[in-house]
DNA sequence: AACCAGGACGTGA
DNA sequence: TCACGTCATGGT
């Protein structure tokens, strides 16, 4: 089994390349090569993010993020960028109905905008300690895979991320169960890999960009990774 | 015109 | 624990 987890990795990695996650607005690099690419990619490079608040955008984006696209939780952190809050300190001085229109845009304003002054009002409070696991899931508005992208693309913890799409490949693919939970498949990966950062952070990047190519709409015609099916 | 997007929370079995 | 409705905008 852990042939097969690390096999697929190998085979998405030479497929994509290095996915450069997580994208921050103010690096440079792209990604051509990359669907929908936005800039702030940084493929190979794991230092990333290093600054205060780069760790603190990775942060935001994680709770943009969820349940929309990449390209809409982008442009919140870009109307956000222009209001020059991508710091904590001032992002929590910033008035209810201006953070609500800057991240319209991603949807689910109302409680994303109450998430993103709880998870503020945490990371501050952190004075650049690293938040242990526990500690993320009691802040409203992170659940387990926030919390996990936090600790692995913001923290660069080997937390393995777990989304929808995983669990739609994989059971597709008959290795697991459809009905998995999250925290056993996270597990399932992290037993079968080594405990490695930048594995753990291009194997979900990866999974990513395979499932929105090959997992956007039923029926699943993966003729790519096909040959890793279980019966 | 329905369906989906790099989910989480509250509720009731 | 687990299933289900809700939250909202934007692209296909």
């Amino acid at each position: 089994m852990q042939d097969l987890i690390i096999k697929i990795y190998e085979k998405l990695y030479k497929l994509y390349g290095p996915q450069g996650w997580w994208p921050i607005k103010n690096h440079h690099g792209t990604n051509p090569t990359k669907t929908g690419a936005t800039r702030g990619y940084h493929p190979e490079n794991y230092d990333i993010p290093k600054q205060r608040n780069d760790i603190f955008e990775v942060i935001l984006g994680t709770i943009l993020t969820q349940n929309t696209t990449w390209l809409q939780a982008n442009n919140a952190l870009t109307h956000l960028n222009q209001l020059n809050v991508i710091e904590p300190e001032k992002l929590l001085d910033l008035d209810d109905t201006t953070i609500k229109a800057a991240i319209r845009c991603a949807g689910f304003l109302n409680q994303k905008s109450i998430y993103l002054r709880e998870i503020t009002e945490f990371f501050i409070k952190l004075k650049g300690r690293i938040p242990t696991r526990k500690e993320l899931l009691k802040v409203k508005g992170v659940g387990n895979e926030t919390a996990d992208s936090i600790l692995l693309y913001a923290y660069k913890q080997p937390e393995f991320v777990v989304d929808a799409y995983t669990r739609r490949i994989f059971s597709h693919l008959k290795i697991v169960d459809e009905r998995i939970n999250y925290m056993k498949l996270k597990h399932f990966f992290e037993s079968n890999l080594p405990s490695d950062v930048p594995v753990y952070q291009e194997y979900h990047a990866l999974i990513v960009e395979h499932a929105k190519r090959y997992y956007s709409r039923k029926p699943y015609e993966d003729t790519i990774l096909n040959e890793f099916s279980i019966k």
